[in-house]
DNA sequence: GCCTGTGAAGCTATTCACAGCT
DNA sequence: AGCTGTGAATAGCTTCACAGGC
């Protein structure tokens, strides 16, 4: 399978939750434009990203819920799943991981770690929690591949560093500052600052009148 | 000014973030690569959006850092400035509120709300914490026109629609449930699952083997 | 020589418009 | 009639390439 568009990623992933919740609720067939309301996203736009990775709908019913589910795991999941940890055991960290834990099957934070002792040794959330000085050694006994970067903004050059360094293969960074990593690794940031100063401006010029 | 392209705000915050780092280390002038540099862009692409916002360089030094942060905030920043509400006091609330505070002079977090009456009633990071049944009142009050939404997923939309009806103007949804609101109120949402996915993927055929 | 500013070209992503099917 | 699948057109964003200035 030629690589798909980022953005085709990004959706295929929200496709998948979103259709997971409704074969639950015992639906077994979509049209496009159901799928595009559920997202805000325009039916030619959904028709697209389902062409490009090769499933085809039925003309009577639409696509077939249970199918489509199952070949986005194929196009986004690796076979086995990955591995994940979480480093710093803040807030944004406890949410990071009770946010996800147990609804990924291929997916699987398997460690958090923290630089304070009082946090480590102990389970959070069914994952195990490690002091930060072994995170090379746990990385490699558990066979993690991803890492969640949720450090203060200081520590996350270092702490990227020492993810390379055990051969991580992928970065996510929820800190402000942006790092450098190897072309072999894949890294991707968000920065929630941003998200709200771009709140902010586009809701300049409407609504309750500020103090 | 006529609008910016959206991927612009989203670089003009980040620029922003960054000069206020290299001011207050006492430099003065920068140059677009350095700006590139810091954050994963091309030159190119720094001077287009600093085209885009008017202002103009020296040959010699650069761009003169105190006047870009200037100009940037009036672009992104509103004139008094913006008061936000934070509605969910979990992990991730609190990520966002101390994450936040005291960072931004022209955005304030002004209230956090919560259905857990334990949560409620005092002080978190210097935020007024109150119960959720109070929500509208307290906007009006507070002149409150941006809520960020950390709920639970369930309850995402019923606080939406509370928040539109209390006159917000900007909403960021942290929710992975796709929230419906009028045009005239603008909707930012990020997921992070979705990320987490997305690193999955590009992480797929290198690093550490799995298991 | 090394910087900024920018028209023009190139890419990527989305939308239009419609053929084909049931 | 109402859906899917898709070439062609369009819009949006990034990069190229280079003119102009110190």
């Amino acid at each position: 399978m030629k690589p798909l568009p980022d953005k085709t990623i990004e959706r295929l992933s929200m496709y998948r939750r979103n259709l997971i919740q409704l074969y639950s609720q015992g639906k077994q067939y979509i049209f496009s434009h159901e799928m595009a309301n559920a997202l805000h996203l325009t039916p030619v736009q959904v028709r697209r990203d389902i062409m490009l990775i090769g499933h085809t709908g039925t003309l009577r019913k639409g696509y077939d819920i249970k199918e489509l589910i199952d070949l986005i795991g194929v196009i986004i999941d690796s076979e086995n799943g990955k591995n994940v940890a979480v480093i710093g055991i803040g807030n944004l960290g406890k949410a990071v991981i009770s946010y996800f834990n147990g609804k990924r099957s291929k997916l699987r934070i398997k460690a958090a770690f923290d630089a304070d002792t009082e946090k480590t040794g102990k389970l959070y959330a069914g994952v195990k929690t490690w002091h930060i000085s072994q995170l090379e050694e746990v990385i490699k006994a558990e066979g993690i591949s991803i890492g969640i970067i949720v450090v203060p903004g200081e520590k996350a050059e270092a702490i990227a560093d020492r993810l390379v360094n055990a051969g991580i293969a992928g970065i996510l960074n929820f800190t402000p500052r942006s790092l450098n990593v190897p072309s072999h690794v894949y890294l991707e940031e968000y920065d929630m600052i941003t998200s709200i100063e771009k709140v902010a401006y586009h809701s300049k010029m409407s609504g309750v009148v500020s103090e």
